[in-house]
DNA sequence: CTCTTATATCGTAGAGTAACGATGAAACGG
DNA sequence: CCGTTTCATCGTTACTCTACGATATAAGAG
């Protein structure tokens, strides 16, 4: 994942709202229409279906039309890579094994 | 960390710039100023001490003067904090050992 | 074909963000 | 005390985000 995607990535689970979407949808596993999580918020549906964009577009959940509802999934692929673009960020950071590294502007 | 908190930081993290900055921050290890930061960077000063502006406010770094400088320090514990908090989301949104959840509206 | 349901998209207003140059403030150095 | 360095903050412009109601679309029911 590169730096561009993974700001993405944050961004999109920058806001509270957006978290608990994605709650709600893993309970729901594999059923879940907008409807469900507009519910569950106190948001209106034209808000809800907005974020629920911003999470598509970043790919963290995926779409799959069913009649005429739209069912959603998070997916758990991308939730780890992000996880593991986190801690490599971290292990990066952190590193102790090359402790003479340059300060060059590299990277 | 709670959700709040957590949207925080991750739009923090939520723009390329600011993670070049904590690894450039990291790489000169306990004394890094604005000007090696803005040195590494396309950008104005004012630019990047914005960016490190929103670094400390949510408290992945921290601010020490020295002299007539500022002297920053990636927060490695609150690094940690946030890599626990995605991860312990991961696991609540996939947990398969309580697959009878009911879907109530809660949290 | 018409009505309903479920949902996306549009248009918009207000708040926030990113970039810049200019200015201001604090710590030295002479 | 004066000039320099280092940096934050201010003011501005352009853009993005969040929220809403209103509207459009597509599938299914009757």
């Amino acid at each position: 994942m590169q730096d561009e995607e993974i700001a993405a990535t944050m961004r999109a689970l920058g806001h509270p709202v957006r978290l608990k979407i994605l709650r709600i949808m893993a309970r729901h596993k594999r059923d879940c229409c907008c409807a469900d999580v507009t519910q569950c918020l106190p948001l209106a549906q034209s808000t809800v279906s907005q974020h629920i964009k911003v999470l598509v577009d970043v790919g963290l959940i995926h779409r799959r039309p069913e009649g005429t509802r739209n069912c959603y999934v998070v997916d758990s692929a991308k939730m780890a890579e992000l996880e593991a673009a986190l801690s490599n960020l971290n292990n990066g950071l952190f590193d102790t094994v090359t402790p003479g590294r340059p300060m060059s502007c590299a990277g």
